[in-house]
Parts: C-alpha cells; structure tokens; sequence
DNA sequence: CTGAAAGCGCTTACAG
DNA sequence: CTGAAAGCGCTTACAG
C-alpha cells in the first residue's frame, strides 16, 4: 500500500537509484529529470522509509535521553530543551527514566545506544567504570556531570556557590549549613570542593554538613532538624526541592524563614516561587543544558567514542536570584541563638582534619578546576559536623493526610 | 563494529535463522539450542537492529507521546507513567513537546507517526477536525481528552468534580468559585457541565464562573483577585498549579486559607504538597493515566484506524485528598461578607439563562455522558458571572525580585 | 549523468 | 527442528 521508491522511479521513468540521487540533492542528476522525479513523488504521496535508508546509512535521525527521573523538575527542564533543539535539527528525542537507579540506568542507556546516533546522560547516576563502558558504546554527552574523556556540559558550580556564599556572608551571616544531596552526586561533590575552598578564604565563615538527602522535599525535611541543631543562620541547600523541604520544616520549629534563618537553593525550578517566602536561588539555565547537549552530539567531529582532543567541557554561567527565603543575619550573638522548638544544641566537634586554617597548598591546589579527577566525597571532611545526638535526630515527617 | 545476529549465530553455532528464532520466542527451537543462543548474546551484547528488523517487520517497537508541556508536572507525570510501562512491555518512548501550540502540536504529531508504531496525544490541544486527520495517519490513542471513534484514556472529571463539591457543601460552602483552564481544554469543559448539573441538583448551590486561565501558578494569582471581589468562601480549581496561585493571591489580600476561604485542586501532582497549607485537591493517577494509554495502544486489536467497533474508552477513578487548605465555611452570612484588602462587590448580575432552576430537560439530558459531542464552552453560560468592574480586575502579580 | 547490482541486518515462508 | 534463500526499501560504490 505505502508507496515506495520504485514506484516514484518507475512514474518518473527512471532508475531507482536515479530517483534517489534527484530526492536527495542536486549532485548529478539532469534538471529535466529532477524535474520529473519531484513531481512524480508529489503526485504519488511519497515518503521515504525512515528505516530502510537508516539500515544503509547507519544514521537514525533519533537522540537519546536518559535522566533519574522525569518528574523532577529540574530533569524535565533538561529534557524540554533538548526536545525542542533537536527538532530544530531535524531529530526526534527517545527518552528513558531510569528511576535514580544506576544499574537500570546503565541496562536502559545500552538499550537505547542501539538505537539512535547519540545519547544525552543528564546527571548520571552510574559509577565511573559503568559510564567508561557506556561512553565506549557510542555517542555520548553529559550533562551536570563531567568525565575523564567524555565531552559535557553543565553549569559553573564553583561559581555558583562562591555568590551564594558571598551574599549571605555580605548579609552578615557567618555560620551556614550545607544539605547535600545524594553521595553519588558529581554535583554535590563539586559544591562540597568549593564550600571547603571558602571556609578557607573568608575569614571567620563556618560551614555545617547536614548530610546526604535525597534531592526531593521530603529529604529537605530532614535536614531542617539538622539544621535548628546545628544552629545556623543560613542554609545552603542541595537543590530548590530540598530547599523546600527545609524552610517547611523550619516552620514547624516556629523558626521563621528568613528573619531566622535565611534558605538558598539551587537550579531555580519553577517550583522555586511557589512558595511563600519565595526562594532565593542560584539559577541554572536549565533548557540551555538540553540545547547545548545536543549540539554537542551533532557537531561532535571525532565523536567520543574516536580518540584524540579533549572533547569539550562546556560550563554555563549561573546567577543568583535573589528573592524571600533569604535576610540579614539576626543581630549577631557571641553563640548561636537557641532555637524555639527543640532544645539548643550547639555544635561542639569538628572532624580531625578540619582545621580552622586552610591546608598548606590551598592557593595551589593541583586539584582545582579539575573536578572529573577528584573522587566525591573527598573534601566533605574539610566542613563541618553537624551538631550530633539524640536530640538532634530528625523527626518524623508530618505527612498530610 | 556493532555485533549483528550473524555473529551471535556463529558463536552459538547455528544458523542466523535458528538465532533469531531462539531470541525471538520459544517456537520451535531445541531448548539447548535456545541456551546457547542466548548465552552468545549476552556474553557478546548483542542488540538487534531496530531498523533492519522494522524493515521487515513493518513494526518499529517505539511508541510517540506528544505532550502541551514537558514541564507541566501532569505531563511529566504522565509521561513517566507512558515510559515505565513501554519499556516492560519491549517500547521505547519518542516525547514531543507541542508547546501549547495546537499548529506545531499536529505538525509534531504527523512527524512523529511516520517512524512509530502508534502515538499517545495528552491532552491535545488541537481541534477536532485537525484530530480526526492525526488518527488517520495512524494508531492513535488521547489521554485526558475524548473525542468519537478514538481510543481514549481519562479519568472521571464528573466524579471528581462531584467529590470535591459534596465535600465543600458538607463543610457548609454554599458559594463557590471555579476557576477554569484554557477555553480550548476539553476537560475544563467537562467540569463546568458537571457543576451546572450541581447547580441544579444542589439546593442554595451557587457556583461562581471566575473565567479561564493559562493552567500554570501565573493564571491562579489573577483569578484570586476575581475571588475575592465574587466573595465565594470555596474555589474550584483548574489544576493544583492554578489553585496554587489562587491561594498565593488570596493571602496577598489578607484572606485565610481554610479559615476564610477554602480551594481545592485537581490532579494531586507533587506541588500540591510543597506549600502550606498543603493542597486538598482531586487525586488523578497521573502515572496510570500514560501506562493505560500503552496499553490501549499495544493491544488495540483492529487499531484507531481500522474500523469496526467502538473503541474503548477508559476513565480511571480519582480520589478527593483533603489536607489543609480547606476547612468549614466561615460563620454564615446573609450576603457574601467583605474581603479585607478589596472593596466589598457583592455579584449582581446573572446572565440570562443562568436560571436557578434546572432546564427542562435537564434529567434525560442527552448529551450527558457524551463528553466529545459537546462543544467546549457550551455549558459555561450556565453558571454564574463573576462580580465584575474596575476594581475586580486583577492586580499585577507580584514578581518577587 | 545514469543504471544494474550489491548490501545494510533481520525475519520468514519454504523446503528438508 | 533447522538452514538456505528471498526480500523488506533504500543508498551507493561501480561501471558504463
């Protein structure tokens, strides 16, 4: 039924191969018959199988997605730039949800390698050592996550966390906690590097890890408690989600947000100004992320898996955006104020190596700027613990009915 | 490079034909046989060639979802749902973002049908007519919309709607506000059906018409203005984002919610619960919404194309969720009490057929039921006008810095 | 410039 | 149950 090639061939009274040549360019086929061809597969209705001129081109006209979760909005952001990137250059986007599972992850972006002339990894869960075999198996860019060997893009983390940290400390806040997010974050890693390179830098300025959470709300609320423990004064948190999650339980404390305590994520999610106080938050030109990926994989010379150049890092600038969820410090206290709602707890360990100064070979630190090669949680022991004990354990998250 | 079935066969020691039975079914093949089949492929990661098996096939083994919006969590929801299901059922997953836009929506959809073997279409904003084309070029199911003759999957907008305004009545609302979605939504127009029904069936019922709106936070905050100056105690709205700008508008000018007045959603999508107070709003199993639509699409025995019987037409349960942002009407008023921050502007004019007594023949209403046959904005007029003037229109939205 | 031919990788009647 | 062969629709060296 379909009409095919030979037929337009065959009504134009040419060769299919001649058909083909005349469909698809000017190479080296008489005006004449162009002519005829082109009315011909007008006439006719035609439209080349997708398939069978991949099976000898080898080009599918397809890309992959592969992100942890589509209903984070901070992936469907991703996704939506690299949608509509990728029809502007004539490709259409398979997309996979690996569900914040590295092994499904892996299994799904080998599935979809089969098919398609690239793959987008946003912020990848796998290992080191799955992502090499991956990136082995074909085209592929990252996106919030950067690789030895791999090309990327993602945002100016350093950056990003520098002006956060720079304004609260210009609003007058001195002690700040970090909620990060999980363990196997590159991201997180990243902005752990810098807050450590800060408490270095700026002068009586302490940071408190409030841990690893999940990067949803509900892991925000968590860190709330941690947070009115530990007695800061300002929060930074891992995204806009946990941001979230923290100023809602700060509320619960009776800590008001941010006359109490300021709160500062990060991404900039639309879900960001839902709230009341709107959150103050270190944007991240999220569909940028999906457009540039694509781009990366169509204009890739050698492709990653072909040896050869660097492949290209590219780092989007951020912006702070200031809104509601963050003020001034409260008038400055010799110790850190109790809080309303659970009994004062000041923080009283420091890790081993958590010296007040920095290391010797801060200004120089070989591993700067060349996160790829750092291992995760290599500096999470350069902050702070958090204040610690029974007390300080969070409560049980008010679910509404 | 890539392994083909050639050289699984070769591994396996059989011939392409015997490999590819072996992976393709327990047919006919020595159990034996089948292990060894099975194991070469593995061990040497071999994956078929889409397109070479579609070539004779004729089947692709993805399936198209055109959404309005990638970042609207409904469709993300839905989406994730569509992709979690064709995956277990052997489909990748082509997403096409239409952008609101109804003439890229149907450009996108026609693109997309060419290399799929069916598409999903949530919500689809394009009109009837241009519908009916769609499903003719090929398999086609709707999500969250019916229309004739089209295999369709949504949930029960009559219950839901019925839901929601028992419960407000039993918590003695008497003067609701609905704010409605974009005038072209066809699950906007069956709502307002149902609460004309209710209008009727419910005596003292008054139901507000507060107009249509962009489905995002931005279109709530207006329609809270309308509220307040309607002087309803209860709104209706659109979706959970609207209803979340509704309640972000109403504190602005001083009004409580639950205390003052109450709103609910539809959809239950994440957002609901970020804020406070957390949303009572209409659960829709968003998820199950994309994974039925796989379903209808892979089992479908003689296809939307095809002829014959009634296509099925699937409406999933929904689930009134109260949480905090409703509560007992205010103490009852002889006339709806005045809003602080806005001019008391009690509504006064009803438009002409909005008789409080049901039509005629409202009882054997024959379109009932009948979703698709009815013109969108047909049953609208059948609720009341808001209050209306200069001092109702919506002030600017606040845009925090 | 043009056509006959080979072949992309796979599935499926068709004989054994 | 198994293999040799044909063929899905298209593109592309390869000769003319």
């Amino acid at each position: 039924m379909p009409i095919t090639l030979r037929d337009v061939a065959r009504a134009a009274g040419v060769s299919p191969a001649t058909a083909s040549r005349a469909l698809a360019s000017p190479d080296g086929v008489t005006t004449a018959r162009r002519e005829r061809v082109l009315r011909a597969a007008r006439d006719l209705g035609y439209h080349p199988h997708r398939a069978a001129r991949e099976l000898v081109t080898g080009r599918t006209g397809q890309l992959g997605l592969v992100v942890p979760d589509l209903e984070n909005p901070f992936f469907a952001a991703v996704a939506k730039g690299m949608q509509a990137r990728a029809r502007a250059r004539g490709h259409a986007v398979l997309v996979a949800d690996a569900e914040e599972d590295p092994e499904l992850e892996a299994e799904v972006v080998a599935g979809l390698q089969a098919g398609v002339d690239g793959v987008v990894l946003c912020s990848p869960r796998m290992d080191p050592e799955a992502l090499a075999a991956r990136a082995a198996g074909g085209r592929v860019v990252l996106v919030n996550r950067e690789a030895p060997g791999l090309a990327s893009v993602g945002v100016d983390h350093a950056d990003g966390v520098r002006q956060a940290v720079h304004y609260l400390v210009r609003l007058g806040h001195r002690r700040l906690g970090y909620v990060g997010g999980p363990s196997t974050s590159w991201s997180d890693a990243r902005r752990r590097e810098v807050l450590a390179d800060l408490v270095a830098e700026v002068p009586d300025l302490t940071v408190v890890d409030l841990g690893h959470v999940r990067p949803v709300v509900a892991g925000g609320s968590g860190a709330g408690d941690l947070a009115v423990a530990a007695g800061v004064t300002a929060v930074l948190a891992f995204n806009d989600l946990v941001a979230l999650g923290v100023v809602d339980r700060l509320r619960h404390h009776g800590v008001r947000v941010p006359q109490d305590v300021s709160v500062v994520g990060f991404d900039d999610v639309p879900a960001a100004t839902l709230v009341s106080p709107a959150l103050t938050t270190v944007a991240a030109p999220l569909r940028r992320l999906g457009a540039a990926a694509v781009d990366l994989l169509l204009d890739a010379a050698g492709g990653a898996a072909g040896g050869g150049a660097d492949p290209p890092r590219t780092r989007l600038p951020v912006e702070l955006v200031v809104r509601d969820s963050t003020a001034p410090a409260p008038a400055p206290a010799p110790a850190p104020a109790p809080r309303p709602g659970d009994g004062h707890h000041a923080p009283s360990r420091r890790t081993p190596d958590a010296a007040p100064g920095p290391p010797s070979d801060r200004t120089s630190d070989p591993t700067r700027d060349r996160g790829p090669d750092r291992t995760p949680d290599r500096t999470s022991d350069r902050l702070l613990d958090p204040a610690s004990g029974p007390d300080a354990r969070p409560a049980p998250r008010r679910e509404p009915a």
